[in-house]
DNA sequence: GAATTTTAAGCAATCGATTGCAAGTTCTGA
DNA sequence: TCAGAACTTGCAATCGATTGCTTAAAATTC
């Protein structure tokens, strides 16, 4: 029993002392074939138990109805929400999914696409890891006739679609609100440099500051505080400087601003009436905290689906060099109680 | 150069004048090559920017490294930690993973494991569908030669490995811990009883309370109350009752748990002097929450990462049919404050 | 230097499905 | 009744890599 070899077109074939290729042309729906076999056929094929074999099929078609997606993380909320959201799209079109993660490697993510190259996949939706060095894999991905899309994080000297989260804005956004909100001291807790997300939420950060006529203040910026207890670390060193801030801009995570808010609670300042405190990405704890922690929504469900439809788009309207390249997904700025010490 | 073809092993062969199989030989470090013509095949094969064809290869060879994986959701936090668990080990052995969600959909379960067997995946690990209604096409994965590993929800009939939770142990502690705190009229919210887990939770509840001899009040149990606002309803309806309960389990999820702190809150019952809750999953926001809120962690990651292990322990150990078929991870109670009325 | 072993490389079949072309059969209409 | 169209079906090549077998060449032994 558990050696038995799955059935094939040849095992159909032969029971029906008939030809595979007529087999698999009634399988397939085409019309050279004659009512009274396909149905015969048909229903061989149901009694033996059969199963199209997708390898042979993908391998004499020379295509491969599958999608390699290449995380970060898969289970960080924003990125299952992407895939989650890819996924809704491909299904609908018939693709699989191949899932994998870099875990933030560099040199896992360049495993991940050689994986996904020699599977031949018709497409890579990738969002590039931590400590991402260089585009070379990235670059090869194109030479083997496989359409790439970057999306969230990705590296913006390689040409190629990508859908992007409008970071700046959203930044500057909430620098903006804490502006109006009266705060002027504002620390940035900031990620790795090498990420293009977190230059560009800086950038908001620095826009917003510059467009109200407040200088820099480089005590007042915090390198890589990604985690709750980063957050929560920086939050004590920039509390004990001479003149503390009088807001934190969590711009790395939802997570660190929670370390932030941990620590303002225990020193037993008052939030948001010493300390504004802003996140970023909508975690669902953020509405839960005392108070609510301000934050701001990516969509990343969007954005997983907007990835596979401009995927699908490219194919459908080959022609049209029109279609934009870059798509930005507007991201919302979410005021809660972490921020609004005046009302709004 | 959009069109043209990837290369094959026969354009390196034609280019050095030697024969297929020689490449082929060569490129998988066979001893039968000379060590000159092996180093001339391994540059040419740069030069080209050859990459092997998986697609060819599992073909010949009748194998595929990959495993599907079915949730009902990708993105709920149980299933992507588990997938990233599974992910952790089938890394390591040089496993793909195709990933499938069913969005709690028994017919897209089915379809999804159609289109796996289709493939050839060589495993098929599965959490079966809140609208699960039969296991055919569950057998019919086993019938392909393809080994079936089903956890967390699992349909009992079938005899496949199975790594589960251990609901009903505890569920029973869960209940137990209340009735030590001096809680006495314990409200159940219940899952789908089609689903094994919601039914051993349910077993915990009641031999807890018959353990203790307090006999089952039926209008203490509520049906489908997965969700936060489900759980609010469920709550209100509870404490409408002549004589509302003074504990309520919510054995679905943490979410329906902070459900019912939003009524307890909005009425001003106070947690846990008035009102214990205990809830189920260790998500994130209940460490954060006020009371922070008393829960189960099924130490997901665990789960994910034993599946993958019985999968190739399977494979090593082919003769022990003393391995175990079933592996149950033991999850944890979480004491929180919304439980602890008379300290510990 | 002849005989034998070792090593290297080629040949051809194979995995299972698909598809262009050819051959055979049935059907249509004059 | 027969030419020609319209269907059915079969044949054989193909996708790209792998592998058992054979042959040719090189290395070893006596």
């Amino acid at each position: 029993m558990e050696n038995q070899k799955r059935t094939t077109i040849y095992d159909i074939a032969k029971k029906l002392n008939l030809n595979a290729s007529s087999v698999s042309r009634a399988l397939n729906g085409s019309s050279n074939v004659s009512e009274k076999t396909k149905e015969l056929i048909l229903k061989t094929a149901k009694e033996l138990n059969y199963r199209q074999n997708s390898i042979a099929s993908n391998l004499r078609k020379g295509e491969n109805r599958t999608i390699g997606v290449v995380v970060p993380r898969i289970n960080q909320n924003f990125f299952s929400n992407v895939i989650a959201g890819i996924e809704e799209v491909t299904y609908q079109k018939g693709y699989n999914l191949i899932i994998c993660q870099s875990n933030e490697s560099y040199q896992r993510e360049i495993k991940c696409v050689d994986t996904l190259i020699n599977q031949h996949v018709s497409a890579i939706f990738l969002s590039i890891s931590a400590d991402f060095e260089d585009n070379e894999h990235l670059k090869s991905v194109g030479e083997h006739q496989i359409k790439l899309i970057q999306f969230d994080r990705v590296d913006d000297e390689l040409d190629t679609f990508k859908v992007l989260c409008g970071n700046e804005e959203a930044s500057f956004e909430a620098v903006e609100h804490l502006l109006t909100q009266g705060y002027r001291r504002i620390a940035l807790l900031e990620g790795p440099q090498n990420l293009n997300i977190f230059r560009q939420r800086k950038k908001g950060y620095l826009s917003a500051l510059a467009k109200h006529g407040l200088s820099l203040l480089p005590e007042l910026i915090v390198e890589n505080a990604w985690t709750r207890e980063l957050g929560a670390a920086a939050t004590e060193k920039l509390l004990a400087l001479p003149q503390p801030p009088d807001a934190i801009f969590a711009s790395t995570s939802d997570f660190a601003a929670l370390g932030v808010l941990d620590v303002a609670q225990a020193r037993g300042l008052k939030v948001p009436q010493e300390l504004g405190i802003i996140g970023f990405s909508n975690e669902a704890f953020t509405e839960i905290t005392q108070p609510s922690i301000t934050t701001i929504d990516q969509f990343s469900k969007e954005i997983g689906k907007n990835v596979a439809n401009l995927y699908f788009q490219k194919l459908s309207k080959t022609a049209s060099s029109e279609t934009n390249k870059i798509v930005s997904i507007r991201p919302k700025l979410i005021i809660r109680g972490s921020t609004l010490r005046n009302g709004i």
